[in-house]
DNA sequence: GTGTTATATACATATATAGTTATATAAGGA
DNA sequence: TCCTTATATAACTATATATGTATATAACAC
């Protein structure tokens, strides 16, 4: 692996390495769902969602469909999923 | 997915988001390797080796044993190995 | 002990990321 | 138009991370 694949795999990873970006990327497994509700579901303030959310989307590992008033955000990349999904798998045997 | 869960696989992920950790991590996958030929590979600074396998090992991803003056690195949580095949088939797809 | 090789650490600086608060924009209804 | 709801952005501070240079430590040979 060449350093530059490198930086773009490290760019990957660190997109989804942040405990909310995380927790959307779970919330939005189950389909799209517009920024209000994942604020409830999150109990962060509005503004750290939206940059979270805008960062991911900028990343391309989500997307945006705007519905009246409501963004609805989805994921983009879903190999995004099957990769936390080696994550948990890692975490779970991991006691450290 | 609770916060706390999500902060410790975030830390994971941060644990290997950097080039020259993934690169390391590659190596280190065929076996143990001392610091110095790392370096070689690497084509890096010591110090930054260094640095980076110190921060690796202080997150479990990474082992090492002294043997004379070497000190020889392995991988300590294999489950990084599995995560990473996952990334690479993520950039494989990923075109962005 | 000294010298040499191998590795780790300290320090400084630059840059990136996180989190807070306030404000701006976008869309729809009265 | 004005008001409300929903979302995004700006500005700021705090903290973390990255990188380079220099120095320190560890182990061994002599």
């Amino acid at each position: 692996m060449d350093y530059e694949i490198a930086q773009h795999v490290a760019e990957v990873l660190k997109a989804v390495a942040h405990p909310v970006r995380l927790q959307i990327i779970e919330l939005l497994e189950q389909g799209e769902m517009c920024v209000g509700d994942l604020v409830k579901r999150l109990g962060v303030p509005q503004a750290v969602a939206s940059q979270q959310l805008g960062l991911m989307k900028d990343k391309q590992v989500l997307q945006c469909r705007r519905a009246g008033t409501k963004v609805f955000y989805s994921i983009k990349n879903s190999n995004v999923i099957k990769l936390l999904h080696c994550v948990y798998h890692h975490c779970e045997q991991d006691s450290s």
